[in-house]
DNA sequence: ACACTGGCTGACCGACGGGTCGGTATTGCT
DNA sequence: AGCAATACCGACCCGTCGGTCAGCCAGTGT
């Protein structure tokens, strides 16, 4: 015992190797589609060796998600801290989070995969915590705008909220097939699209008789 | 021979009974989740039946997916009737497209996890029609409204076209997780939902200088 | 009565799945 | 060096997978 916990969860040169390769191939195909023998040949190592480090296929899951939601969270804290007015923090929230979907997109991938999932529960918990998080600090910054007098009071903060939420998901998930039609140009410049987004949402669509002008 | 044509696609008791079973266990557990012999017994055959309608596990995947494709096309050909005014319209598209989400929850399912596939395309291609189809009526919608002056110029019609297919899919998509906040209440009204959310994408939530009461 | 045909089945096959076992290479401590 | 623990592997076990096959059993035309 060279140091004094090792149960624990971090260190493990092999143990990160076969995280790493489970959480793609995972992400890419699904937790049933994904054989342990892809796993170990993906992450260089026999079959066996993965039953060493984990043991068995859904605690090696349950940790691919554990280190997603740890990761995903972690970097997400940025996104969450809302100072300034409602109208910048909604924007600094939408596009640092859609930003921090597109920089992982396998861990996104695994988390939308678990809320699909209808069967088993298996690691549900942990994507919905994870969604539950940016919904209530999404929440915050609007009711806080309404609070100050910034966004009118008549709506209703978590409707807002989840198209926010959806706008970003949508684009993440449909970025691919979106791109094959000419007439999309904010495909490859997701900034521009949460900007244009939350402008939208902030300033509504519809002819406003004091600006007609640009 | 009793009738004429039986190698087309349509009747076949069996075959339809097959097909319903299919249909809500892939969209429940996934394609590799899903054996051929679970699929006989929820269908109240044996295993070998099948074989005797569809080549193989793929076929019978791809006439799943196919007739989810179809069903779902025609009941949102409702939806992608556009008359009246963009902001009918757009109402109308929404709810439409939202209560059909929700009346078939297996195929849309189907879908969803074809669109986040990465592996085998198997009928990917299906799925991306079908999103095509209600991306390209809505897209539609919002520019007759912009022609006709009803709808600002400056905004892109794909982008919000996007915002409200997002924020339906999403609805649907993480609807138990919602139902769980107290502070949401919209969760079992999706008309309401809608409507709202239309108003919002419509109207704008920044407080306007021209109207401040309810 | 007969053969024939289409819906249907149980028994079966090879392949591959998750998981185990016995054993070896490597490391570090004394 | 000796020793124990750790990291790792090839071979194997057994259940289940997708898929096949020979045949059963209505119905039905002759």
């Amino acid at each position: 015992m060279k140091n004094d916990v090792t149960a624990t969860c971090e260190e493990g040169e092999g143990r990160l190797k076969i995280i790493a390769a489970a959480e793609k191939l995972f992400a890419d195909h699904g937790f049933d589609a994904v054989s342990m023998h892809a796993i170990a040949t993906a992450a260089g190592i026999s079959k066996a060796n993965i039953y060493h480090y984990f043991s068995n296929k859904d605690a090696l899951y349950l940790a691919v998600l554990q280190g997603a939601s740890a990761a995903l969270r972690a970097r997400l804290q940025e996104a969450m801290d809302s100072r300034g007015p409602a109208s910048e923090a909604l924007r600094h929230f939408a596009v640092s989070h859609l930003r921090h979907l597109l920089a992982r997109p396998y861990l996104v991938r695994l988390f939308l995969r678990e809320l699909l999932e209808n069967g088993e529960p298996r690691a549900r918990d942990l994507a919905d915590a994870g969604l539950a998080d940016l919904f209530a600090s999404l929440v915050g910054i609007l009711r806080m705008g309404q609070e100050q007098g910034e966004l009118r009071s008549d709506f209703d903060p978590a409707l807002v909220a989840t198209m926010l939420l959806g706008a970003n998901v949508i684009f993440f998930q449909s970025r691919d097939l979106l791109r094959q039609y000419p007439e999309v140009h904010f495909v490859d410049t997701p900034e521009e699209y949460d900007l244009a987004m939350v402008e939208v949402l902030l300033q509504g669509i519809r002819q406003n008789p004091q600006d007609s002008s640009s």
